[in-house]
DNA sequence: AAAAAAATACCAAAATATAGGTATTTTATA
DNA sequence: TATAAAATACCTATATTTTGGTATTTTTTT
């Protein structure tokens, strides 16, 4: 049988380095390429035959999750294995939505990675982590973002104040205001100060 | 000669095992453990004789940076490299005080890892990424927060007014506001919004 | 022991955020 | 084309942070 061929995704050379020694390690799987971000990604699928890619969720230029997008509309029948490095349950329903295929934490054994990609050649879908990503899903949907809100929350957590943030968006002080209550509201924090933590811990932002 | 015994500290297990094969191809070096925190680090090298840790910055229980300086302390024989994702400035300053042996991102080949391991066996400093994590050394200096402050940080980014936080630490309410406006200060940000994503981008939290 | 750094405490005014509402318009989606 | 979702806008009151000061005590370092 042909080896699956494999695109490693991940800005972080190092992670790809250790990611090729453990797939190498094993006959019926080859590590096609290695690339750093999104657009590369895109890039190199287009050009080269590959059955799977690791995806890492946070890379420049494209991240992980608009590439998976894109990927699984151009190429449907690449699968896509997401290795994130904390569970963000802010991606769950993207997740689900995109249709990606499996998903697993980087706290974990390159042993495990070899079985999701077994597991994800095989047809089936691979969430080791099912818990962690989406142990309420109902929780998640309800506490989806909008667009808008996610830029209200990159305003503020540049420093701006609403009134600066409300100039810069050409929109009244009033809807910012409205909208950080809904934010507050939507994550369950009470103010600024946890959101911000929240969601740069979420990597919303 | 006996290859120089490696001691690999991250919380992340596939971050290990990529280190371990990219360090197994190395004739003289050995990967005697591998550990997820700090505690651990310690314990690991009280027990068994190695030369070198590779550390994480960012480990639960027990952090690189103070497992470093307790290290150092009780084991000044141990080289000690730090292996980070991000170049925290925040940390340059202790990094030279504890008298750390290296420093390299994550973002980065093996090959370079294991330079840098020879390097600094051989009795050399390997700080590759000096650039980035200290090209502004007295710019850092100036900023360095104090334990307390770093406490307050916490607290704040943990949603804790200021009233709540004087009530946690036991102290009165306007020497919480004037750590703040002293923190505020150092760091030279305009409010706590921008604080915390500050904070947390450089890992203080 | 002296000097420097860190932690402590207080005052007062101005600026901002938060909490409680209601309500209309625009944009997606079924 | 209905319907739902998102974005928009306003009001009032209270809570909290931010700014600009001064100053003492404790701890650490030289």
């Amino acid at each position: 049988m042909k080896p699956t061929q494999i695109l490693l995704a991940d800005d972080h050379h190092i992670i790809l380095d250790g990611l090729k020694v453990v797939l190498s390690n094993n006959d019926n799987m080859q590590v096609a390429g290695m690339v750093t971000n999104g657009n590369e990604v895109l890039e190199f699928a287009r050009k080269y035959p590959i059955d799977l890619v690791v995806l890492d969720i946070n890379m420049p230029e494209l991240d992980g999750i608009s590439c998976a997008r894109i990927l699984k509309k151009e190429l449907p029948h690449i699968k896509i294995i997401i290795l994130t490095m904390y569970p963000q349950k802010s991606f769950v329903n993207e997740i689900v939505k995109i249709g990606i295929d499996g998903c697993l934490l980087k706290n974990n054994t390159g042993k495990e990675l070899i079985t999701a990609i077994k597991r994800v050649m095989g047809g089936q879908a691979y969430f080791d982590h099912l818990k962690a990503f989406s142990d309420d899903k109902d929780e998640v949907i309800r506490f989806k973002l909008t667009p808008r809100e996610i830029e209200i929350i990159k305003a503020i957590s540049n420093g701006l104040k609403s009134e600066e943030i409300a100039e810069q968006l050409f929109i009244s002080p009033h809807t910012v205001l409205t909208h950080r209550k809904n934010i507050l509201k939507k994550l369950g924090v009470n103010n600024t100060n946890q959101l911000i933590k929240y969601a740069t811990k979420q990597q919303i932002i």
